[in-house]
RNA sequence: UACCCGGUGGUGUAAUUGGCAACACUCGAGUUUUUGAUACUCGCAUUUCAGGUUCAAGUCCUGGCCGGGUAACCA
């Protein structure tokens, strides 16, 4: 049954592999798949675009085809090559690899050039002195057509000339425009006279001042594709009405030409994709860097403790389609913790220490225990966990007065401390202010390790360390950026910010973690026992240990006390009601 | 109604292309457990609507309804 299910998983396609698969059958590429991935180098990848080079380069891989990795820097004024790097090391670290097939639209522009001259020749493109309001009254609007420019029949000798000394950059930004003739009655806009090349005195990343003119991305994207071979060229929904366009140009030069497909961008609830609203956020001091661990960043998920394998299958589990969708942000977390649960080293760390003497064990002792690093996976091997008399618990694992389902340690109950000892509570002591200030219990030296001799039973097992092995630790918790599944979704007159989370990160100092971890590095990840995944953060070093949560375990208790929470609230509600 | 694209549980994707609506997530109810984790079991839809073709429609046809995209010298 299983087996079936799995196979027929892989059987399934979504609809651009479908196509892909069909063409290989058909022949169409002479069974040949190349895909690219082509950033714009002007600004950080976002697991959005980690859906979008997933399926090009996980098609490639699939159908044993290539995938490029190329960058589209056609707008010299906005790119910068520190985005090069980033969006490099992002891809390979999703594990991607592009070979030797590193490109860019920069390194085209000579042919790209004179494919622009060949078209003037064939009186498929003009030069244009509209101003940029001008070609824009030009274009008409949605519903109207739009009128021919007044410059639209120069002749190519004009043309020639005149295109010529906007390249050598005779005439100023603005000026002067290179238009394909199309059809200023298309009811497509993309199609009245498109502008290919517009006039920019801007130094570029890779090209420096060698150009004065730029192309424009409907006039460079198909000639990129078709200079490599691309035989699938897939981009998102929007670029649906561009695509007579992609065509017409091709068509027009009577070279190879690839096909392009649309599929959806990807949507995730709580949180945002926006390039210009993450930067927003950033300049606005909102967050601190690109690689905030609350960004939806590949750099931010990276130093957040995600894994790309489980960004991978979270992808592959999204699928591919036409329409809008958004996707709950639990499932990204399922694919993680999945992947987490299966990898990460148990570790264990109390975020908010509550002493415990543990009165009937010697002064001076230590005792070694053996822990499991991974109950799923048994070559991970077992660690040594220190013991002594006076040890940290986490706070929440203690009531004075423990309400009913409250299974944890409580005045007179016996818990079992995880490879350690059965200890029972004796005592509750209290500071000035009537805060618990420590416990005291006893333990029973029958039940090393954690098992009972006499087969007695505890209801909680809870993690714990020894006070004077823990190291000290900040611990950083991060929670959805938004406390809105729909960061968008705003009174009139507010933005996007009026959603943000004030408690979308807490830190805490005065963490206390086991001996093991001292000599972890940043982005070593691990397990919390009993309280989730952890990653060490980049700032941390030996002297001062910093993790950041990535994501909690799943808490079946909190959902527990937040029904008796609201049980409690209704009945009061109740009460009130009936006076 | 300018043109283009789309509509299957709460969410996301399937349905061998006309043949018993499946899988995953979420949520809920349980079992197991030295992590209240993991694992496991069970439950949650008459496929946007109305007609039509057909032995048979999520799938094909017609019409409506709803949603998205498009008017940078951005990509």
């Amino acid at each position: 049954m299983t087996e079936t299910n799995e196979q027929n998983n892989e059987q399934r396609l979504d609809f651009i592999r479908q196509i892909v698969a069909n063409d290989i059958k058909n022949e169409i590429w002479d069974e040949r798949v190349h895909t690219r991935f082509p950033p714009e180098p002007n600004g950080r990848l976002h697991i959005g675009h980690a859906k979008a080079f997933c399926l090009n380069f996980g098609i490639a891989e699939e159908f044993n085809g290539k995938c490029n990795l190329r960058f589209d820097d056609t707008n010299p004024v906005k790119e910068e090559q520190e985005h090069v790097d980033a969006i490099t090391e992002d891809v390979k670290w999703m594990g991607w690899d592009w070979e030797d097939r590193l490109y860019f639209a920069s390194d085209y522009f000579g042919q790209m050039y004179d494919w622009a001259v060949q078209l003037i020749n064939d009186g498929k493109a003009y030069v244009c002195d509209l101003t940029a309001e001008e070609t824009r009254k030009y274009r008409g609007m949605l519903k109207e057509s739009g009128r021919n420019s007044p410059y639209r029949d120069r002749s190519v000798a004009e043309n020639l000339d005149l295109f010529d000394r906007m390249k050598n950059g005779e005439f100023p930004d603005g000026t002067k425009t290179l238009k394909a003739k199309i059809d200023m009655a298309s009811p497509n806009i993309n199609m009245r006279d498109p502008v290919m090349y517009r006039i920019l005195h801007a130094h570029h990343h890779r090209a420096g001042d060698d150009w004065c003119v730029y192309p424009m991305y409907d006039w460079a994207h198909g000639l990129e594709d078709s200079i490599e071979g691309i035989t699938h060229s897939l981009c998102s929904l929007e670029f649906e009405n561009h695509r007579p366009l992609y065509d017409w140009f091709l068509d027009a030069l009577g070279i190879y030409h690839p096909r392009q497909y649309e599929f959806a961008r990807l949507n995730l609830t709580y949180t945002m994709m926006s390039k210009r609203k993450l930067s927003q956020l950033i300049e606005d001091g909102l967050v601190s860097s690109w690689d905030d661990p609350r960004l939806p960043t590949l750099s931010g998920l990276r130093r957040r403790g995600f894994s790309p394998e489980s960004i991978r299958t979270f992808c592959k589990t999204i699928g591919v389609n036409k329409f809008n969708s958004t996707i709950d942000y639990a499932l990204l977390e399922h694919c993680l913790r999945d992947h987490l649960n299966a990898t990460s080293p148990r570790v264990m760390a109390v975020l908010n220490p509550l002493k415990v003497v543990i009165t009937n064990y010697p002064d001076g002792q230590t005792d070694e225990l053996d822990a499991i690093n991974n109950p799923n996976d048994e070559s991970a091997g077992t660690r040594i966990v220190p013991f002594s008399k006076e040890l940290y618990i986490e706070r929440d694992d203690f009531m004075e007065d423990p309400p009913r389902k409250f299974f944890r340690l409580a005045p007179g109950r016996e818990v079992r401390l995880r490879y350690a000892y059965f200890i029972t509570c004796t005592d509750v002591i209290k500071d000035e202010n009537g805060e618990i200030a420590e416990l005291h219990c006893t333990y029973d030296p029958e039940t090393r390790g954690g098992d009972a001799p006499d087969g007695r039973r505890v209801k909680a097992t809870m993690h714990w360390v020894s006070a004077k092995h823990a190291r000290d630790a900040e611990i950083r918790l991060y929670d959805h950026l938004f406390t809105k599944e729909n960061p968008e979704d705003v009174e009139d007159g507010q933005d996007f910010t009026a959603n943000l989370n004030p408690d979308s990160l807490k830190v805490l100092t005065g963490c206390k973690i086991e001996p093991s971890v001292k000599n972890t590095k940043p982005l070593d990840r691990f397990q919390f026992e009993r309280i989730g995944y952890f990653c060490t953060d980049t700032d941390s070093t030996p002297d001062k240990l910093i993790f950041n949560r990535t994501v909690g375990l799943r808490d079946t208790w909190a959902k527990v006390q937040k029904q008796q929470q609201d049980q409690k609230k209704q009945k009061q509600q109740k009460k009130k009601n009936n006076r």
